[in-house]
DNA sequence: TATTGTTATACTCTATAACTATA
DNA sequence: TATAGTTATAGAGTATAACAATA
């Protein structure tokens, strides 16, 4: 690797932005996606969180799962259009709703989805690790607040 | 707005989700990124984080700025067009080093910079403000973990 | 040999605007 | 009127692969 990411390099000045906490969140998250993509294969952030989104919570629609996710309907549209040329998930019409699509899992999507979480867990176990378990509980909890 | 985005919506099952570290701070940053787009005109982060950066280390080059902001040659090259694309930088000729370029701000560059700079501290002790002095703290403390 | 900048190319993420069908 | 899905379009962010100039 030709320089992996360091957090806060020390002979920086990071000026205005060494105060922001939006810029301490952000450094924290490129690590720790830099550790995702270098861990799960053919599947982005976004599109695992939707297939688990999914999953949980049965019969959801395109733009619901969106509002939960905060993009809108036309990106929601897009990340969804991936996953069905994958073949990972289905639009299945509604019997509620005759305007929207009911999403659905694969036999493909399932399998996938196992295994992502599996690998997504190791992943997230690793950058956790850094952390105890009293600290995490605290990150969590003041994340939270945002 | 049609929906802003909620945190951890009580309606929604988030499945393996709700016990990544990952996805907390992911969620964190969907929200803090939102205030900040709504805040911040012609400006995205990572142009505001260059901005910063070029000024609080005077010579700086591409690869170093790119290798800082954790993204490789062609994504740095890539910001810094649109940046000197908007007059706000140049790239002048290095004295020590015939390959590289030192990374310099416009005059242009150096108002909107200070200008952002209010913008942003404004929004950021916005969202700050939904943790005490202490909590932010600690929360920064944690964060620079990873 | 390694690094800096650069270009070509491609994919993902994201949005706005407008349209159709349905609620 | 409002909402769900859709399409067209566009821009930002990101990467890989290659090349020339320089170290």
């Amino acid at each position: 690797m030709p320089g992996a990411f360091e957090q806060w390099p020390a002979d920086v000045t990071f000026g205005v932005l060494g105060d922001l906490i939006g810029y301490a969140i952000r450094r924290a998250q490129i690590a720790i996606y830099k550790d995702f993509d270098a861990s799960i294969a053919d599947l982005t952030p976004p599109m695992f969180a939707a297939l688990v989104l999914i999953e949980a919570n049965p019969g959801i629609n395109q733009s619901r799962l969106g509002q939960i996710m905060g993009v809108n309907r036309a990106t929601t549209m897009a990340l969804i259009d991936r996953l069905v040329d994958l073949d990972l998930l289905t639009r299945v019409a509604s019997v509620t709703d005759k305007r929207a699509n009911a999403l659905k899992l694969t036999a493909l999507g399932q399998r996938r989805r196992l295994r992502a979480i599996d690998e997504v867990k190791s992943h997230d176990a690793r950058v956790a690790r850094r952390l105890t378990k009293a600290e995490l509980a605290t990150l969590r909890h003041l994340l939270g607040k945002f």
